[in-house]
DNA sequence: CGGCAGCAAACAAACGGTCGTTTGGCGAGC
DNA sequence: GCTCGCCAAACGACCGTTTGTTTGCTGCCG
């Protein structure tokens, strides 16, 4: 007897519509694939969803979610702004190679869903780099940070850093998520900070 | 008398297709999108081309040469590893924005070109990545770069600065592409440095 | 100068196949 | 006995591609 990870058959939906749109691309990979995948005929996976379309909002929410929760967290925990830096791009980092398939089409496919649910997805990705510019700032005016540091793109750099990873990462790399995170916040951090 | 800026017809189809392929995907895409926006019916296309497949490949080939040309150009130039690295980056992103549908096709679309074809383009992938590990191990033997640095993470930091520009540029930002790739050299070159 | 060959470009129509989605029925398990 | 999950079949639309034909030019030859 099978015991399955998911809580639901719609879990284990949304989990290969993850896969098959990571590796195929959302126009690439047709509800045919998805239910072959599932041992199924395509017409019967319309008993849990409502369009493909919701299929591709709920994988590219989950990400977001995913990022959104952890990142958060780790820019609110105790410590100095470039330790909480430091903190978030772990977590960050981590995330994306934890739900590497979920993570890709957060980066690379949200943008195919209608303006509606796309709206939607854009108020989180605007939220989760607004923290780190906040968090920026926050390092500029206690002084760790370099005050001639220009916030807005070195938010974009760190932000940069992590979204690429899933596009370079493979799964039988050398190098830990944490190595990865520990070693960009190294040479990020060190670029912010006043100088000698 | 309309004077095109196209040397043949065909490369009036590259172009389109590259607008068209960054815009919804090459699945996104159909030959009835490329052919309306060329005033054509979508049979008329294959007295210009063999398949839609030989058009990603020339819009994705497209890209990875120009990117080539100027990053390579920039990093051969004379001055210390640093100034080069900056001249690398500078031009990477000037690159990247200059041709923002070339470019976003060979980041985000050539990984569905069959292998035969996806190979040429990652070898000029590989090739441009080995030119920037080999700027900065040059630069830690002349003794601008740490000793301790971490070279193929490192390489992979520059490398997902310039790659995600595509992902937020807008051509009617403030920065021009000079202030962000000097910015980004900026943090990044002092996050290599030797310390104090 | 007239006419005709050669050419590239595009049309018109069709090919087999796949797309996402809908509907009605049916069997198994609570 | 009723609900849930799935099948079977079909829907119209669109996919990439092929084929045969028409069009409008261009240059050459008589």
């Amino acid at each position: 007897m099978a015991i399955s990870v998911h809580s639901s058959r719609r879990d284990e939906l949304v989990a290969q519509a993850a896969r098959l749109f990571s590796e195929r691309g959302y126009h690439g990979a047709s509800m045919q694939d998805l239910a072959e995948a599932l041992g199924l005929l395509r017409g019967s996976l319309y008993a849990h969803i409502g369009s493909k379309e919701d299929l591709l909002f709920d994988v590219a929410n989950q990400g977001a979610v995913r990022f959104l929760e952890r990142g958060l967290a780790a820019a609110a925990e105790a410590g100095t702004p470039p330790e909480r830096l430091r903190a978030f791009l772990g977590a960050h980092v981590e995330t994306a190679i934890e739900h590497l398939d979920a993570g890709t089409v957060f980066m690379n496919e949200w943008r195919y869903l209608s303006p509606a649910l796309r709206t939607k997805i854009q108020d989180k990705r605007d939220l989760y780099e607004s923290t780190v510019r906040d968090l920026l700032t926050e390092g500029q005016r206690s002084g760790h940070f370099r005050a001639d540091l220009d916030v807005s793109l070195a938010a974009r750099l760190v932000l940069s850093a992590g979204n690429w990873v899933y596009a370079w990462y493979k799964p039988d790399k050398e190098l830990s998520p944490q190595e990865i995170g520990r070693g960009y916040a190294d040479m990020l951090i060190r670029g912010f900070e006043e100088g000698p």
